[in-house]
RNA sequence: GUGGGUAUAGCGCAGUUGGUUAGCGCGCCAGAUUGUGGCUCUGGAGGCCGAGAGUUCGAAUCUCUCUAUCCACCCCA
């Protein structure tokens, strides 16, 4: 196929049949945000390299092989950006917004990308609906965004993901366990797979993920980061628990569950679904509270998710979440003659400033073709115009569901106050 | 970046051991006595069979290369 007529290589339309299915679940998304405190922050499409390099970690992958970084014409290095917590971290620093009382409270729609060979679950486009807070040290805030987790899958009406949780420590603790991980695997290093035995030196933690069988036996019988956690990291870890449990939500803690972005500390999480592919984390995220500093602001505690969009959406489809389609019109205007058009094309755009969807034929169809139109779209009512509605100013108001006929008044020439009056009638 | 699968109409698919005008369903458009949708019937439009080479009298079908796409690894949402 020409290349003109394709999206590029992972990137996705959306017709208004789908279209509309997002905009409802983005309302849902939004109005739990809105619900716990959360006001929405738009950041750029694109930012300094620099700024992903330093939040997300130069040796992760998303930033050693993954960004469409380009120069623009003044030679500067830009980068559309991979993921949401950047932006956010540099707007709450620039605009110093911390400074108007913490906590800041965050959530976003952004489109990411990432230069990554496309399959189930991934893009090269994708989209985001994400949460920060920054501020909140205590674990109590942890419990708030995890829960607001799932509460909107429960809002959804999605059944079945299972949420996984971990602790990670913080940069004290974390190093404590690094070194016993690195003893235990370097011990058995001839047994890991070949990936495996680069991440020894690298992040030994990705090992305790890899799929590999072996790989996971032996990382079955490795140290636990939750043995290594410093006093303050446990007793958050346990209060995060408990206040999850106090709220009947059920989890497991998952001792292989790692973040691939560097900034994470303690709390590490992932709703993951069983209706996806390989790439079944539906929504991920967890606490960063040495990020903001890190970018040159105070030290400040910070934590967030994101979830995957368009994961979001192939869940809703596998379970057969029924999502509304185009709104319909309220009333379709079908034309007899051409006498009539004007007097179509007048009425539709009264009854539209009356709040009423009302839509007609411009494509020169005859009449039959123009009520099958009306019946096909789903248009609620059908008014016939002709010469003897023109005469008479008397419409007849068809329900297209019974079939039924009543008659309204709207005068001839179209009357203001009787034309609202239809308005409220079809509303 | 590394594997494997698949490419025929807008969508979903047939297409026999190579054989002449490439089909089906859905969808789309138009008709079925004059100003009324859904059901039914009839007709119609729409394909360089992913692209390019090769084998052959003859290729959608066989071979090679490329491209796209899907799935998996890796990684992540």
């Amino acid at each position: 196929m020409a290349l003109l007529t394709q999206a590029p290589k992972g990137t996705q339309d959306l017709l208004p049949r789908q279209a509309a299915g997002w905009q409802k679940v983005e309302a849902v998304l939004r109005a739990q945000a809105e619900l716990r405190g959360f006001g929405e922050l738009r950041t750029p499409v694109f930012e300094h390299t620099e700024l992903f390099q330093r939040s997300v970690g130069e040796t992760t992958d998303v930033v050693q092989k993954e960004m469409y970084t380009f120069t623009d014409k003044g030679g500067r290095s830009v980068t559309l950006r991979p993921e949401g917590t950047a932006g956010a971290v540099r707007a709450l620093l620039e605009h110093a917004a911390y400074n108007e009382g913490l906590p800041q409270k965050y959530y976003y729609f952004t489109s990411c990308y990432r230069y990554e060979k496309p399959q189930a679950g991934r893009l090269r486009e994708f989209h985001q609906f994400g949460v920060e807070l920054f501020g909140p040290g205590e674990p109590a805030a942890d419990a708030q965004v995890i829960l607001m987790g799932g509460a909107i899958f429960r809002a959804l009406g999605v059944k079945g993901l299972s949420l996984h949780l971990n602790s990670i420590g913080c940069p004290a603790c974390r190093a404590e366990y690094h070194k016993a991980l690195h003893a235990y695997f370097s011990a058995r290093a001839a047994e890991l797979c070949e990936t495996c035995r680069g991440r020894l030196e690298r992040n030994p933690m990705r090992i305790l993920d890899c799929k590999n069988p072996d790989c996971g036996r032996i990382a079955a019988g490795a140290p636990r980061m939750t043995d290594y956690l410093c006093a303050d990291c446990r007793t958050h870890f346990e209060r995060v628990q408990e206040y999850l449990r106090a709220a009947g939500m059920e989890f497991t803690v998952d001792p292989s569950l790692v973040r691939g972005l560097d900034y994470y500390t303690r709390t590490v999480f992932e709703f993951i679904s069983t209706d996806l592919g390989a790439q079944s984390t539906v929504l991920g995220g967890g606490r960063y509270d040495g990020l903001v500093e890190e970018m040159g602001g105070k030290q400040t505690p910070a934590l967030g998710f994101a979830m995957g969009l368009e994961r979001l959406m192939m869940v809703l489809q596998a379970q057969g979440v029924a999502l509304p389609g185009p709104r319909p019109s309220d009333v379709y205007l079908a034309c007899a003659d051409e006498e009539a058009k004007a007097c179509a094309v007048r009425l539709a755009e009264m009854l539209c400033a009356h709040g009423v969807a009302a839509d007609y034929d411009a494509c020169g169809r005859s009449l039959k073709a123009q009520m099958k139109y009306a019946g096909k779209s789903g248009a609620r009512a059908v008014i016939v115009l002709g010469g003897d509605e023109l005469r008479t100013g008397v419409v007849q108001v068809k329900d297209m569901a019974t079939g039924g006929q009543q008659p309204a008044e709207l005068g001839a020439p179209l009357d203001e106050a009787k034309v609202a009056a239809l308005a409220e009638r079809l509303r």
